[in-house]
DNA sequence: TTCTCATATAATCGGAGTTATTATTGGTCA
DNA sequence: TGACCAATAATAACTCCGATTATATGAGAA
């Protein structure tokens, strides 16, 4: 699948992730100070400026917070930026993952009604082609099972596009990053699209006309029997 | 005010900084590419690894994607992290203010009610208590402006701290940095809270009653009619 | 209690070697 | 002669290193 990552290379980035993913399963608490630069330095075996990037991504995802004298820290949950894909991937691989879906379900429930009735209201014709596009890639018969799938997370995201909101799009990323997880699992699990199809159509239908309340209200219906399907197979 | 900040320290912060404001200002455009490594260093007067840590703050932004022989270019929007609280003050030095401060609308309208409802489902007395007591220093008739106005987005924190999603806390942390600019906007337009305070006090009603239906209603309100003196004034 | 100073720690520096990607060139095959 | 493939070279980011500088804290003296 490897929809994700792309951006787990480099050794900083790995370095990172090593410690991103010990801050969210729990080794490393909330308030503990990491070891000193020189310890770190010799405990993983890399130099300098490597640590020191790789320590400063994880204060761009707000993970930690480095003081001089003081140490560097790692901050509290809150504080942390959950919607880059790169830290879904990390909490992915904590034990709540069940608890991480319904959250995600519950925004998606929110936010993307919106998307569609502001890609509704301001998408171009030239963007509401490409919806379409992504619609008819979707249901092609003779499309392998990966092309649909790569097809239902291009609708979803051509939807944000459309939506010309800037402050959608980091939410669109990390729902593409829950969708090549979840549509996989979803389609095992009820062996197809199903009736899921008919309602990516009656999306399209809706924007296509600028019917912003339809547009919303099918957009909602989809999340939710798409939760539904989720988490009666769980 | 400089409530957002706190992260422009350090010689590599500003220097991304710097780099970003001519990013969102158009001045780099997106698939441009930036001056090699060797000539930033001494266009800039930075160390190596200065520069490199200010890219790489840029890069985890997803402004820029450096690859080796190509060089580092410029990314497209639609990668950029908008909710990150820097980001938007970069934004904010471009024209489009408007555009932004609407877009913002947008997106509270639909997230500020789902964190009203998950709140009234999930909140902790302890949690409600902090609502309530963020309420009550808002409406301390003693209180200073500056004090009314910290306590009034220490409401809506409060608010999605009780939602209990993570996905809701970097919208929070946008719409900290957003409020701290609005707020005091909308209070001089207006002449004071007015019956924002009464549509607060309801959101705080119906959380404690546990009534997600009125918690989120309100809150709609509450959105809305701020949207509406916003835009009055304009 | 307050101010000063020593100290520990992160922040910055600059140079050099390594690796990965791409464009070019040369050759081969149709 | 044309198009295509493979080896090669050049370029720029990546990684490493050790030293120096700035700063915050805590101890000690006034």
């Amino acid at each position: 699948m490897k929809v994700i990552a792309r951006e787990d290379r480099g050794l900083p980035a790995r370095i990172a992730g090593d410690i991103g993913r010990r801050i969210t399963l729990g080794e490393l608490k909330v308030g503990d100070t990491l070891p000193k630069e020189a310890d770190m330095l010799a405990g993983l075996g890399v130099s300098r400026t490597t640590l020191r990037e790789a320590l400063k991504i994880l204060s761009t995802k707000g993970f930690i917070e480095a003081k001089p004298r003081l140490g560097t820290r790692v901050r509290a949950a809150e504080h942390w930026n959950t919607l880059d894909p790169v830290v879904l991937s990390w909490q992915g691989d904590a034990d709540d993952q069940e608890a991480l879906a319904e959250e995600l379900f519950e925004i998606r429930l929110s936010i993307e009604p919106l998307a569609a009735r502001l890609a509704a209201r301001r998408g171009s014709a030239r963007e509401h082609a490409q919806i379409r596009a992504a619609y008819l890639r979707m249901a092609e018969e003779r499309a392998g099972l990966e092309e649909a799938i790569e097809a239902d997370i291009d609708f979803h995201l051509q939807i944000f596009q459309a939506a010309h909101n800037r402050f959608l799009l980091p939410v669109a990323s990390v729902i593409r990053a829950a969708l090549s997880i979840s549509i996989p699992k979803t389609m095992a699990a009820s062996g197809g699209f199903g009736q899921s199809l008919a309602q990516h159509e009656a999306i399209l239908v809706a924007i296509e006309a600028r019917d912003e309340e339809t547009a919303a209200s099918t957009a909602a219906t989809l999340i939710a029997s798409t939760y539904k399907r989720n988490f009666q197979t769980a």
